[in-house]
DNA sequence: GTATTTTGTTTAGCGTCGGCACAAAGTCAG
DNA sequence: CTGACTTTGTGCCGACGCTAAACAAAATAC
């Protein structure tokens, strides 16, 4: 009777991803009829999800009945999405297809003590809520550090100076309980915590640069240390614990700078913000950010010999840590993302040409390495992962 | 109608896994009801593909009506394994449940051209499959090289001196049209090659020391070079052009030997087969294999200090490597074979705490390693690539 | 204005699975 | 040995979710 329920999923998965900007394209998307795909469309859109346009618009230059054009309904559920960072935190409302609906920016100033800041990054999110009137599905956190698998702990949240172990899942889910961040029944939504760099390339593979991409490796530089994260067919591999890819423990330079690993010349203490500005014989100042520092620097003084010398210093020892990955996951695309990102686009042809030499079958056909482009991209990562419980099965969510 | 269709893949899997011993254990598994299991287990047994008891065999001190029992069925069919190394090829019939029907060990020269050899051990299959007048349904090879994903060329068979690039599939496929290796129509079964490391990673998770382990890494050095794997959620991870966990040139010794990659020092000459006998201050002999006279070395000669001292260097180069492994993948499980399987044996306790000190998280929770346990698993595992058509959809397979 | 192309909708029908009732085959208690 | 209980196997029915096919609609091409 009611078709196309098994497609509601995977459906909305593709207009969500903006794979499905049309009812015709759905329907060789799904690999099923145009009656289920009509089925799934209508449905999709009587539970207030998506949009289908009545006057469908003609493509130029085309034969036959022009389709009608799917999107994201407009004024749809949302969900919210949190990040805490080493300089604060963010909340932000976030609808289908990626699309930041309000935000929040928080204070400069992080405790130490994980409940309160959760608290905080939380409740500004439900202020948010409560003034746009939208109704939410889900929950999702991202922070700097590794997230244990099935108990959702911080692993790691060195940046933050969090004490290792910090239950964040649980941290969150109260603070949600508490902000009344609760479906029309009052059940309060469900969270879920990520680690951010795991979140940001979830994020760029489903909206921005790693679109279309198999085999996805993102490696990122915030503050201070450097993460990685992978995306295998769609999916996070974040390890079976949580811990993968912990990359910023690659040697890069063996008689380089003794690490808190206890090992010398690790990615983590040879290409962040600090190595760079300490290259190019700057000492970092404490009113803004390493990372605007750093890129206020590449920006404005590239021409300037030491600051050039110290970018490709930067570049050269991580091509060499991205070859060794390479050569262990042969991803299809790669994706830079802070500080590693800048020194891309300040010479995007050096770090190619380091990676290729570096990694084994280079020669032969080297991988594209790309920006990433989404602003926020950990903050709609976590808005990704709120949203998967809909994306997999829409009805079930819904009720 | 006919009941069970969707579910026959996934329940004929659970058989050749073991993971299915009774019907009642497979109703549970596949999470249909117990309509929904017999129709699939009277299905596979029609189709020829498994048994099922008639007399239920009582398993002591359980109430209720025994199930009766599946099992692979002992005459079905069978696929043409082959594989290829440094000293030879072997050919084998391989059954549901990685079953060795039959076996032919190859010569112990390797023809420098890839044709010949690959005919020869295709036609050492096709002679044991003549005799054994069983129902062929597939074809796998397994080679010391990276096979290239969507062309199946092999893109390192350094240790066999081919040429680089040759069409292993190709030629695979060839040869099996050429030795009338059929199905009862005429038509050549299907061939697949891949990475020997890569189908023994495959082996092992389903039929020997990785069974269950969700993210599995194996790591072998067979006589000269070492191979990585990496099995995912049952799956092999190869890459996106099948060049993944090329693991030989990881650095594990800064100041070591220089490698034919233009490094120093890497995991593939400090730790194979030749570095060890090296280290232990013996000149190899060209009678038997590198591994053999290794295997001997430790296994006889463990109690010399020079040989016991040359495994701890070894071992402990190894153990650098494995931890550098775990940190980016953060395996559940880690298998070791060849060498160093022997390695493991001679002194588990040795590696398992060079892995746990190197690695970020070896304290809180350290990865099992553990050494492979299946004989020919190369082998088998190119049968597992050859059954996987059969296992995704049994009625397609066999018609 | 008519033919052609492509898309959307309606209806009928079928395959696959769950639910349920019942039968079968064992253990356990007395 | 008998009866109660537990667990497994089977037959029947209906629901669900899809395909197929015919038809209708909306555009372009000539």
């Amino acid at each position: 009777m009611e078709r196309g329920r098994g497609a509601l999923g995977p459906a909305l998965e593709l207009v969500h991803t903006g794979r499905a900007p049309t009812r015709a394209v759905l329907t060789a998307e799904l690999g099923v009829t145009r009656a289920t795909a009509g089925a799934v469309a209508a449905e999709l859109e009587a539970l207030g999800l998506i949009r289908v346009d009545a006057r469908p618009t003609a493509p130029a230059g085309s034969q036959g009945r022009p389709s009608h054009r799917l999107s994201v309904a407009p004024d749809g559920p949302v969900v919210l999405a949190a990040q805490i960072h080493a300089d604060g935190y963010r909340a932000a409302l976030v609808g289908l297809g990626g699309t930041v609906v309000a935000t929040a920016p928080g204070c400069m100033t992080v405790p130490a003590d994980p409940s309160r800041i959760i608290d905080a990054v939380v409740e500004a999110g439900a202020g948010l809520l409560r003034s746009s009137g939208r109704r939410c599905l889900g929950a999702g956190l991202a922070v700097p550090s590794a997230v244990a698998e099935p108990d959702g702990t911080a692993l790691n949240p060195l940046h933050l100076s969090w004490p290792a172990g910090a239950p964040v899942h649980e941290l969150f889910t109260e603070a949600l309980a508490k902000s009344g961040v609760d479906d029309p029944a009052g059940v309060p939504v469900p969270g879920v915590a990520g680690n951010d760099v795991n979140l940001a390339a979830l994020a760029e593979h489903r909206h921005g640069a790693g679109r279309g991409a198999r085999h996805l490796l993102c490696v990122a530089t915030g503050h201070r240390g450097v993460g990685g994260a992978l995306v295998l067919d769609g999916r996070v591999h974040s390890g079976s614990s949580g811990l993968a890819l912990e990359v910023g423990h690659l040697t890069v330079n063996p008689a380089g700078l003794p690490c808190h690993c206890g090992s010398r010349g690790c990615l983590d203490v040879e290409t962040d913000t600090l190595a760079f500005l300490t290259a190019a014989g700057r000492t970092p100042g404490p009113e803004v950010s390493l990372l605007q520092q750093s890129r206020d620097l590449l920006r404005t003084e590239y021409a300037d010999p030491s600051v050039r010398a110290a970018a490709e210093l930067i570049v050269d020892r991580l091509g060499l840590g991205l070859a060794g990955l390479v050569n262990i996951l042969n991803p299809d695309r790669i994706l830079l993302g802070g500080l590693h990102r800048e020194l891309l686009e300040a010479d995007p042809e050096r770090l190619r040409a380091v990676v290729a030499d570096r990694s084994l079958w280079g020669r032969s056909g080297s991988v594209p390495i790309l920006a990433c482009t989404l602003d926020f991209n950990s903050l709609i990562g976590a808005a990704e992962a709120a949203w998967q419980p809909v994306l997999d099965d829409p009805l079930a969510a819904l009720a």
